[in-house]
Order: structure tokens, then C-alpha cells, then sequence
DNA sequence: CACGTACCCGAAAAGGCTTTCTGAATCTAT
DNA sequence: ATAGATTCAGAAAGCCTTTTCGGGTACGTG
């Protein structure tokens, strides 16, 4: 009872006309019979659907695409290696596509230029309704290279077009969420660990801690931002640089989990407790990261199943015609764990 | 000059029918001549793919597609939250379906059969030529529960029916080459620290590591593999366990890159160097978490975007009328780091 | 009894492309 | 010069579905 796979070709899927007579209808009976119109008597109706079950008929999403001149398909392109921006982003979008009405062609193009150009013309090709490209990091990116004559939505990284459409998670507030948590966990010498400085949503995130530290008339611990990379390796790095400096520091807000983790190994190492002596809270709230720290990882998530599922819903509305336009940030949340318990 | 998608619609894409008008040809002749057949004048075929330029024709798919009886499209269906293990496998098929000629629709079948069922179905509708399985775990899973017409690869996590076409890493294979390699670094006392035991695939690497062994003439250390979970804070207890129970062991072999971090975390507060008292090795060679551990984390790489490409090549052989099935095992390797450096 | 009105169903066109088959024109050979 | 062989272009069918529109039946009404 395996399947039956039939050696090149299988046999000839069952279609429309086959229902039609089985059911001894004509097919535009039985087209309209199955796809609920209006002008099928009930008995017929219910033949016909009988039919269909027992043939297992499924109607071809081509033909049907052909002639309503929209095929029920979206492109998301992405140039994310690792799949940790992009799977949460088509979770989303398929979520917000209603499941079965619209499905999904995942491209990479691996941060290549050309290879995405590639990607762009075969979904055309294909007639997708749409397109969602998902940048590797989260600085502006270039629009398309062509010229597409359909919408096009950018997540994660925005278009450096402002007339596009752009979905993105507000760095900004996440910065200044990271050191609201911290300020409201009682802490007053709150330092911060960043990334690559070439990341403009590093800076975002930065620019939201200062506006936090200042309502809270505080300074930033260290006497500035430490910007690095984004690894544990900076991480360990720049904490033992800290400490140094500024001994009494209670708090760091990482730039990221990665460089979370190196905090937290830098901190234990030097004999601290965190979350006693030192809070710290990271940035991207990568689960396997996060939740495997020791003590676990409070974080700063990025929501990015919420930004596919917006995406998605600005790309639907898009193609039905709405025409706004510009970039849109969705606010980040913080997710307490172990590492910023309250002191009490 | 910005896309202009028109609202709603948008102007009709360009058709062949335009291509053959602008080159004063019938269509026959144009489809003859953009394709490549034989019976158009060199002159005649020029004059329409210049003209097929000028108006960017691009071929519809989905006419294409309903003609030939064959979409060019297939479908991986995953239930891998993470990305961690489809992304990788949809960049091998991607490469493996010479770029541009096959597209791929990825669903998140999120450990859902019901979820699983219906992307089925909805992929079936789109006539795709195939479908490729990504399961959770690398454990046998139940195959698709409708009966499809078309060939299925399951990769990662092979199909329960040996019926079926399977594509999995060489677990066994893994476990002996991470013994052999530890063996090689001239580590005599070597344990191994696995995950939960309910997965098959860490019993396999267990037994690859003591064929290994036996073949070394060595024993396990610590008497026994150690079982727990895929988890960090598991690497670090059981570490603990086995430095009180086997103080001598001078070489771990993880059952992951996870429970190796924890490990390494574990030797390091307990005042073991490493690799120079004991040399630790992961598996799955996850980068983010190989390359940030300290030392870098020497790991058994399974390969998968090969497995992916295979997969694919597979699943193409399978369309093209190919009726091989079966379990088809890939080599994994060792990719060595800091973890595991050559004693002197 | 004739006619209007619902109510159902079917014929046919459309959507864009490929392919086969036919026909016309050019060329070769006798 | 004419029969036969090539070469190239076009007409048309077909893929599968949806939708419009016209026709048929049954029924109620004047």
C-alpha cells in the first residue's frame, strides 16, 4: 500500500471531467457544485461532491491560477544562511496566509546579488502574487535589482527605498526596553556590550538605552558603548575590559545573545554572581542560546513570527490593491529569565 | 522608479502572443524559436528573442506547467522549528536542482500530522513533482499518511516503511569516527556523554563509538554512556558525575554540540584544560555553537546540505521513473578544532 | 391554454503555452 | 522543366478550470 509512484508520468491525475461524469453532470456542474455556487440543486450538489471524494479529485492549482491570473503563491527570498530569521518570518507568513489558500517558495540567495536576480525571475516566471526578501542582517538593504510588477514587501531588513514597503523590528525600543528591565530590576550602573559597529541597529539599540539610562538620570556604565563583534568571544572580552574600568558595574545590556553568553562566562569567571552581583540581559532571545545559559538568559525578543505574520498581511494587502508604503517597526518584548532576577 | 505594482491586477504581463506580434510571427513560431527547436530560420529566431527582450518576456510557469503535465516545482515539507536542519537541506536541493529550472515550496508541518496532511494536500494541488521530508528527529517516522502519487524522500529522519526512499546521516558511522579521531589525538580513557535516551540515533552513535573502541582495545569510561537530555546544563551534570566517578578520563565524546558547551563548561570549573587534559568532541557541528565554544569545539559534521543534494538528486531520479528505495546512509566527518588538538 | 418566472444545468470561451500536423515555398536532381 | 526532397512558418488542438450566458423544465397565473 506504499505509493505508487508510477515509473515517469504516473497516471493521469483525476480531473474535473472525470468527476463530472461520475456524477453524470457536465464539468461546469460539477465546477460549480464543488466550489459552492449558487445555481446547483442540492442533491446534485451533493452527488457531485460524493464524486469527487470517491475519484480523491484535487483541483489543479495551475489551471485554476491560469485563468484567474493570480496563482495563490508568494515568494520569500532570504539571504539568511542559518534559517534563524527566515523560518520564524515563513512560520508567520504562513500563519497569516490562512493555510491552503496561499502557499510559500522559500529561495536563498545566499547574499549573492546575482543568485537573488535569479530567484526574482523565476518566481516571476511562476507568477507569484508576491514577494517577501528577508535581508541577512537588519541594516537597510538595496531594493530589487528589477523591476517587479508585483509587491513586494522587505522583513527584517528594510529597503534603503523608503517608498517600498518595510516590516522591522524596533531596535530602538528594544534598546531602551533592555534598560528599562534592568532599571526596573534596581540597578543603577547599567554598562553596555554591543556588536559589529557597521550594524545601524546596533546604534538603534544603543540610541534606546541612552534615552532609557537618561529618563532614568543614569550614565552609561563604562563611560560608553563597548562595539566589537558579534561573538562570545567579544563578549568574555569586553566584559573583562569593563571590569576593569568600572568595578562596580551592576548590569550589562549585550548587544546580542551570543555576546550574552560571553558576558555570562567572563562574570562567572571573575568571581561574580549573576544575577547577584551583576544583571544581564541579551538581545535576539535565541532560544538554544537563552535558555541553555546558566543561569538562563533574560533577553530582548525580536518577535519575529509576528513581523512574518505582518509581513505577510502587508503583502496580502498589497496585492488586493492597498498602496501604502513606507517601514513599519514592531515593538520587541522583553523575556525575563534568570539572569535579571530583581534584587530584593 | 520604484516597482510600479498596479493596484489590484496590475497591466497584464507581456504574453507570447506580444512577443509574436512585435516580431511578426505566429506564436508556434515564437514558442519554436525562444525554445530552442529546430525548425525556425536563424534570421526568425533572432527577430523574436529580440523582441522577446525588449518586452522582458518572461514564460508563464503555470501554462507551462498544466501543458507538460509537470508544475517544475516540489515540496519540502519540515517539522523543524528551528530551521536548524531544513534550511541547510533546502540550500543542497536548491543547488542540486540546477538553479532556476525547479522552485521549492517549504511548509512547517510544526510536528503536526494534521498540519503535515493538509500542506500535503494543498501541495498536491499545486502538482508539484515531488515532496521531501525533513523530520524532527533523526528517528524513523511514520510515513505520509495519504496515499500521494508522486515520489517522497524523506531525509534527516528516515521513513518507518523500508519501502520508501530514506536519506539519513550515518549515525553509527558518526559515533565511530568521533571515537577514532579522540583515539587518534592518543586519548585512551575516553567516555561519551548522549542525550535523551529515546532517540535512536544516539544509541547508534553510542554503538559506532564502542565498535571503535573495541577495535582500540579501550573500554568506555566511566563505565557506561551517560543518557539525559539534549541540553546544556545535561552536559555539565553529567560531566560532573563522570569526573567523580572516572577522575582519569581524558577525553569526552558528546552526543551533541549542546551537551558538549555544557561539558566543556564543566571541565573548565573544574580545573580541567582542554584539550590538554582532556579532549572534548560535539556532534552535528552546529557553528554557531562549535566555533564560539572555548576552545572551538571540534564536532561531527552530518553533512547536511550534502544530505540535501542527494535528497534531491533522489527525488529527481525518482520523477524520472527511477523506482530504487530504501535507506541510503551518508558518511558524516570530523571537523577538528581547539577542543581536541593532538596530544604532544 | 398561453405565458411569465424561477430554477438548474450545459455549451463554450478564456487563460498562455507547446506540439503536431499541414501547407507553402525553396531547392535538388533527373 | 518537372518530380521529389527540404526547409520553414502557421493553424489548431489540447492541458484543466472557471464563468458567462443561453436553453430547457416545471410551475404558477391570467
Amino acid at each position: 500500500m506504499a505509493s505508487q509512484a508510477g515509473p515517469a508520468g504516473a497516471s493521469k491525475a483525476t480531473t474535473l471531467t472525470d468527476v463530472a461524469r461520475l456524477a453524470g453532470v457536465s464539468i461546469a456542474t460539477a465546477s460549480k457544485a464543488l466550489n459552492g455556487r449558487a445555481q446547483v440543486k442540492a442533491e446534485t450538489r451533493a452527488r457531485v461532491i460524493d464524486a469527487a471524494e470517491r475519484l480523491q479529485f484535487s483541483p489543479n492549482a495551475l489551471a485554476r491560477g491560469l485563468l484567474a491570473g493570480r496563482s495563490g503563491t508568494v515568494g520569500l527570498i532570504t539571504s539568511d544562511l542559518e534559517g534563524r530569521f527566515s523560518i520564524p518570518v515563513l512560520m508567520g507568513a504562513e500563519d497569516a496566509f490562512g493555510s491552503g489558500q496561499t502557499s510559500v517558495f522559500l529561495c536563498d540567495a545566499r547574499g549573492d546579488a546575482i543568485r537573488e536576480q535569479h530567484h526574482v525571475r523565476a518566481l516571476l516566471s511562476r507568477r507569484v502574487d508576491g514577494l517577501i526578501v528577508v535581508g541577512a542582517r537588519p541594516d537597510p538593504r538595496p531594493p530589487l535589482a528589477a523591476e517587479v510588477p508585483i509587491p513586494v514587501v522587505y522583513a527584517y531588513a528594510p529597503s534603503e527605498d523608503p517608498g517600498d514597503v518595510s516590516i522591522v523590528s524596533d531596535n530602538v525600543g528594544g534598546g531602551r526596553m533592555a534598560v528599562e528591565h534592568l532599571v526596573a530590576c534596581g540597578r543603577q550602573r547599567i554598562a553596555h556590550i554591543s556588536g559589529d559597529p557597521t550594524y545601524g541597529a546596533a546604534h538603534d539599540r544603543e540610541r534606546g538605552a541612552l534615552e532609557a539610562l537618561g529618563e532614568a538620570g543614569l550614565a552609561l556604565a563604562g563611560g560608553r558603548a563597548y562595539y566589537g563583534s558579534w561573538s562570545e568571544a567579544w563578549g568574555r572580552g569586553a566584559t573583562r575590559m569593563l571590569l576593569e574600568r568600572d568595578p562596580d558595574v551592576d548590569a550589562i545590556f549585550a548587544g546580542s545573545d551570543q555576546i550574552a553568553r560571553g558576558v555570562l562566562d567572563a562574570l562567572h569567571e571573575a568571581g561574580r554572581d549573576v544575577p547577584g552581583d551583576v544583571a544581564v540581559i541579551g538581545f535576539d532571545n535565541w532560544e538554544v542560546l537563552a535558555t541553555n545559559a546558566r543561569p538562563p538568559l533574560t533577553s530582548v525578543d525580536i518577535n519575529l513570527e509576528h513581523l512574518g505574520r505582518v509581513a505577510a498581511q502587508r503583502l496580502f494587502a498589497a496585492i488586493d490593491g492597498s498602496t501604502r508604503s513606507g517601514t513599519e517597526s514592531l515593538p520587541c518584548r522583553v523575556v525575563a529569565r534568570g539572569s535579571t532576577t530583581p534584587l530584593d
